[in-house]
DNA sequence: GCTAAAAGTTAGGCTGTACTAACTAGTTGA
DNA sequence: TCAACTAGTTAGTACAGCCTAACTTTTAGC
């Protein structure tokens, strides 16, 4: 009796629990957002895979909850609540990304399916014990920064591949992460988060784009590059960890 | 529109893909019927906290579903297909229990509640590499048999400590698992799968039992005690791992 | 400045899972 | 044997999320 009692859930503060689909359109908001931007309903239902009708409903929904500031026929806004929302699903999903490649040997291509699904049911203190067991990273494996517990992240814009100055050295620090056959083929050509490329040349018109990746030179297409973001190589970055 | 039309989720062969619900009530079916019985409505109501009406509309669901086999006002009964998809579940419950004691240190009253939520999430993919990380333990920290992937389990039926000769050297095997402030205070007691234990003596009437743990003695009420199972002291058996 | 296209919304429906209230079937004890 | 209790069911409702179809608002091009 005294014993059950104790079972007290130990609510942390604020937080109502949110459900997946909710947890979904913060993530898909936040995104399109860049953090702080405004994002469009029919931006949201692409990114989501939904009609768009069911994004305006949604969308209704959360601004009642506080989430996000809505004003109808203008598009979304993360409220302060949402953003802190969208982040602590990022943080999960990032660090189960980074503890399924690191501890377990998950392929890269396939940490992202798994880490959707496990985002929404994985305590914070179970995330916090995973990036703990994997030394704290800054990014997953697609390069991608991992906010901190409190809410902080690393928004720097980096110049995606597609629009890179020819002849300059860069490091490859991110890369998409939803597509399993294109991780696949940019593993193969060692396009990944850490590697030294230098653009050689770009054909007009949607033509090929030739690097040169450690020694190797190889051809990709414009849509393929755009999803491969670059940081200019300096003396202290290197190596696929930033900080 | 022919973008919509090719919206194919490849469902992996046979798997429907359950929902979370359905998976817990096939799991409390599964677990009240000790893999073959049958289960009446209010029990399973009782145990997932449920109303008895919300049971009879599901199990008719799940019924037409051939996942259970339903007579009106007779309870239900686990089909093969049923069974395997509860024992899917319970597989993936336990390793993830275990998984989080052992990889990750998570405290043994703490790792029901979280793997409650990642058994619905977790690929058997996943849950089948956290297997091998810790070497493909048999049981669960709270002495749970671990059903095999192809849904072969223990079902040895153990003698709990309530029901216990007096003077007989016996070994704590499994301890119920749900109730975290219980498990505190077994662990407390050393009263954990692997130690071995005695009854010195029983009082009627729902009286203490007491019981020699190491060279402790201590004193349980019956309704802890009939949370408690054992088995025989054998030349073989000991250290809290069965098989 | 107007009109057509694009973007977004409302209306109305469906499914899954839950609830309460009211009813029926099965069981048990006098 | 039947009344009273227990167990289980049906009926009707709700809510979250999704859909399509039809409508409205905004925007962009002339």
């Amino acid at each position: 009796m005294s014993a059950a009692r104790e079972h007290v859930t130990t609510k942390p503060a604020s937080a109502e629990a949110l459900t997946a689909p909710v947890e979904d359109y913060l993530k898909a908001i936040y995104t399109i957002g860049k953090g702080t931007g405004a994002a469009a309903t029919n931006e949201i239902a692409q990114r989501l895979a939904l009609a768009p009708a069911s994004v305006s409903g949604m969308v209704r929904r959360l601004a009642d909850q506080g989430l996000l500031a809505y004003e109808r026929y203008h598009g979304v806004k993360l409220t302060e609540s949402g953003r802190r929302a969208a982040l602590r699903t990022l943080r999960r999903h990032r660090v189960i990304e980074a503890y399924l490649a690191q501890a377990l040997g998950y392929p890269w291509d396939r940490v992202h399916e798994e880490a959707e699904r496990l985002e929404h049911a994985a305590s914070d203190q179970l995330v916090d014990r995973m990036a703990v067991a994997i030394g704290e990273p800054k990014v997953d494996p697609h390069g991608a920064p991992i906010p901190t517990h409190d809410g902080a992240v690393d928004e720097t814009e980096y110049t995606s591949l597609a629009e890179l100055a020819i002849g300059v050295p860069r490091l490859v620090v991110r890369v998409a992460d939803e597509d399993p056959a294109m991780l696949r083929y940019l593993a193969e050509l060692s396009v990944v988060p850490g590697k030294r490329i230098i653009v050689k040349a770009r054909e007009p018109y949607g033509g090929p784009i030739t690097l040169a990746v450690g020694r190797q030179e190889i051809s990709i297409g414009p849509a393929l590059a755009a999803h491969v973001l670059t940081a200019p190589v300096t003396g202290k970055a290197s190596g696929g960890r930033r900080g």
